[in-house]
DNA sequence: TATACTAAACAGT
DNA sequence: ACTGTTTAGTATA
C-alpha cells in the first residue's frame, strides 16, 4: 500500500500553488494559505463524466466542450476570489481547471517531489491526488476516477518530465520520477517518440525479468518506505528517452528494459541516431559489446535517480542543471556520456561522482563509471585499452570500497587477471558468484556481465602478449603507456 | 502554434 | 482490472 504518502507527512496540497513559478530548489510543501477555500466542485465539475456510450461517439468534441465550458463556469463560480491569487493566473484570474492552475503534469510533479523518495507508483499518485487536491477528493472512486486517471496515466507517458523506473520490489508497477533533466521540452519529439516506440518494440521482444541482477544501488535508503535498505536491490531501470533535448534525445535511449535485449535495435538506433564509437569496432566485437551495452542501459540509469534522491544542494544535482547529457541518456549516447564522465572541463563531475561516492547511493557510481568505459570513443582497440586501464586509477583513486560499491565491472577490473583455476576457459565464473544476468537466454550469450568483462581484459592481456611478441619486437615505435595500476 | 485536457484504442501484466 | 503508450479532437493563450 502506498505507505509512502502516509509517511511524508505532506499536508495537502495548497490548491492555488504554482509550480511553474517554484524555484527548482524548492521543496514542494508549499505555503499554504487557505487551502480549502476551494471547495471541491461537485461531482459534475468540469470533467463531469458526461455520458460516454459508444466507443468513440461521432462527436465526442461536443460532449468535452461542454463539460469544459462547464469547468470554466465552476471555477468562477466557486474559485473566483480565492485562488486567483494562488499564482500564475494564466490568463483572466480565473482557473485553468477545475483543481486550480495547474496542469496535470505540475500536480503530478509536485506528488513526487512531495513524496519521500521522489518517486511514486501510479497508484500512489493517484491516492496523492485524491487526498491533497481538493478536486479530485471526491473523485477516488473507480466510477468517477475513470477520466482523470487516464489523463494522469497519458500525461506520465507524454512527458518528458516525468520518468518510468522499474519497480521490481514491489512486483507492481513502475515508479515514477521526475526527470533530474526536467524534461525541457515537456513532451516528446518526434525522435523521442521514435526512440520511445522502438524500445517498447525491443522490450517486448524480452521480458524484463530477473530479479537482483543489479546488486542494490542503494538510492539513498532513507526511506521509510516500501523498499527497507533491503529490496533495493532488486531495483533496475528502465528508462524511455523522453527527454527531447539535444544529446539527450538521441542519446537518450534509456530504457535498459532489463537483460538480454536484441542489440538490433541499437543498431538501428545507431544509424539512425549517427555514429558513435561502436561503429568501428569488429561486428563480432560490435555485437559483443552492444550486448553489454544493453546491460549498461539498465546499469546507467540509477544516477538521475540518485541525483533526484540526493539533497539538492549536493553537487550531484550539477548533472540534471548541467548541460551535460544526464546518464539516462546513458547508453545510446556514450561519446557525449563519456564526456560527461570523464572530460577533465567538465567540473561538475568530480564533485558530482564525488557526492556521489560519499553519499548513501553509490552503486549507481561504480555501475554507471566502469559499465561505461567499453564504450568509450573511439575504435575498438582504443577502447579496449581504456577498459583495461584508465578507468581503474579513477575508480581507485576515488577510494571505493570494492565490496560495496564495484559488485560487478569494477570487481572485475580490480582483480583483472583471475586466477586460470579458477577461471577455465569455457564462459564460467571466474570467480565469486555474483548474481548472474540471464541475458538474453539464447544458449551462447547468456554471459555474465562481470564475466564478461573480465574476459574482456583477458583478451585484452592476450592482444597485449600478442603485441608485445610480434609487433612490438618488429620495433616500430609503438608506444604504449599502461598505467601501472595493476 | 504550442500546450493542455479529455477520450479512447490497444497492448502487456 | 490495472498500467502504459499513443492517437486524436478540441480548447485556450
Amino acid at each position: 500500500q502506498s505507505s509512502v504518502m502516509e509517511e511524508s507527512s505532506v499536508p495537502p496540497i495548497d490548491p492555488d500553488f504554482e509550480p511553474q513559478s517554484r524555484p527548482r530548489s524548492c521543496t514542494w510543501p508549499l505555503p499554504r494559505p487557505e487551502i480549502s477555500a476551494v471547495k471541491p466542485e461537485g461531482p459534475e465539475g468540469p470533467m463531469a463524466p458526461s455520458p460516454p456510450p459508444g466507443r468513440r461517439p461521432p462527436t465526442r468534441t461536443s460532449r468535452r466542450q461542454a463539460a469544459r465550458v462547464r469547468a470554466r463556469e465552476v471555477e468562477a463560480g466557486v474559485v473566483a476570489g480565492v485562488g486567483a491569487v494562488g499564482a500564475t493566473p494564466r490568463k483572466g484570474s480565473s482557473r485553468r481547471n477545475a483543481w486550480g492552475n495547474q496542469s496535470y503534469a505540475d500536480l503530478i510533479s509536485q506528488a513526487i517531489e512531495n513524496s519521500p523518495e521522489k518517486r511514486l507508483t501510479l497508484a500512489q499518485i493517484y491516492e496523492w491526488m485524491v487526498k491533497t487536491v481538493p478536486y479530485f477528493r471526491d473523485k477516488g472512486d473507480t466510477n468517477s476516477s475513470a477520466g482523470w486517471k487516464n489523463s494522469i496515466r497519458h500525461n506520465l507517458s507524454l512527458h518528458n518530465k516525468f520518468l518510468r523506473v522499474h519497480n521490481e520490489s514491489t512486483g507492481k508497477s513502475s515508479w515514477w520520477m521526475l526527470n533530474p533533466e526536467g524534461g525541457k521540452t515537456g513532451t516528446m519529439d518526434n525522435s523521442s517518440k521514435l526512440l520511445k516506440s522502438r524500445m517498447r518494440a525491443k522490450q517486448t521482444k524480452n521480458s524484463p525479468n530477473s530479479s537482483q541482477q543489479f546488486p542494490k544501488w542503494g538510492v539513498n535508503s532513507s526511506s521509510p518506505s516500501s523498499r527497507g535498505s533491503l529490496e533495493e536491490a532488486d531495483m533496475w531501470t528502465s528508462f524511455r528517452p523522453r527527454t527531447s533535448s539535444n544529446a539527450s534525445t538521441v542519446s537518450g535511449r534509456l530504457s535498459p528494459i532489463g537483460p538480454g535485449q536484441e542489440d538490433e535495435d541499437n543498431l538501428g538506433e545507431e544509424s539512425l541516431l549517427g555514429r558513435y564509437a561502436a561503429g568501428s569496432l569488429a561486428p563480432t566485437l560490435t555485437e559483443t559489446l552492444m550486448e553489454e551495452l544493453d546491460l549498461i542501459d539498465g546499469l546507467t540509469f540509477p544516477l538521475p535517480s540518485a541525483s533526484t534522491l540526493l539533497p539538492r544542494g549536493s553537487g550531484f544535482t550539477a548533472f540534471a542543471g548541467n548541460k551535460a547529457p544526464l546518464p539516462q541518456c546513458g547508453p545510446k549516447d556514450p561519446p557525449a556520456f563519456s564526456n560527461s564522465i570523464f572530460n577533465p572541463h567538465n567540473s561538475h563531475v568530480p564533485s558530482s561522482l564525488e557526492a556521489l561516492l560519499t553519499s548513501d547511493s553509490p552503486p549507481p557510481s561504480d555501475v554507471l563509471m566502469t559499465q561505461v568505459d567499453p564504450l568509450m570513443p573511439g575504435p575498438g582497440g582504443v577502447a579496449l585499452m581504456a577498459l583495461g586501464s584508465k578507468p581503474s586509477p579513477l575508480l581507485v583513486g576515488k577510494g571505493l570500497e570494492p565490496n560495496k560499491v564495484a559488485p560487478m565491472a569494477l570487481q572485475a577490473q580490480m582483480h583483472p587477471p583471475p586466477p586460470p583455476a579458477a577461471a577455465p576457459a569455457a564462459p564460467v565464473a571466474p570467480a565469486a558468484p555474483r548474481q548472474q544476468q540471464h541475458l538474453s537466454q539464447g544458449p551462447a550469450e547468456r554471459l555474465p556481465t562481470d564475466l564478461d568483462i573480465d574476459m574482456f581484459t583477458e583478451n585484452l592481456d592476450c592482444d597485449v602478449d600478442y603485441i608485445i611478441n610480434s609487433d612490438l619486437m618488429d620495433g616500430d615505435g609503438i608506444d604504449f603507456n599502461f598505467d601501472p595500476v595493476m
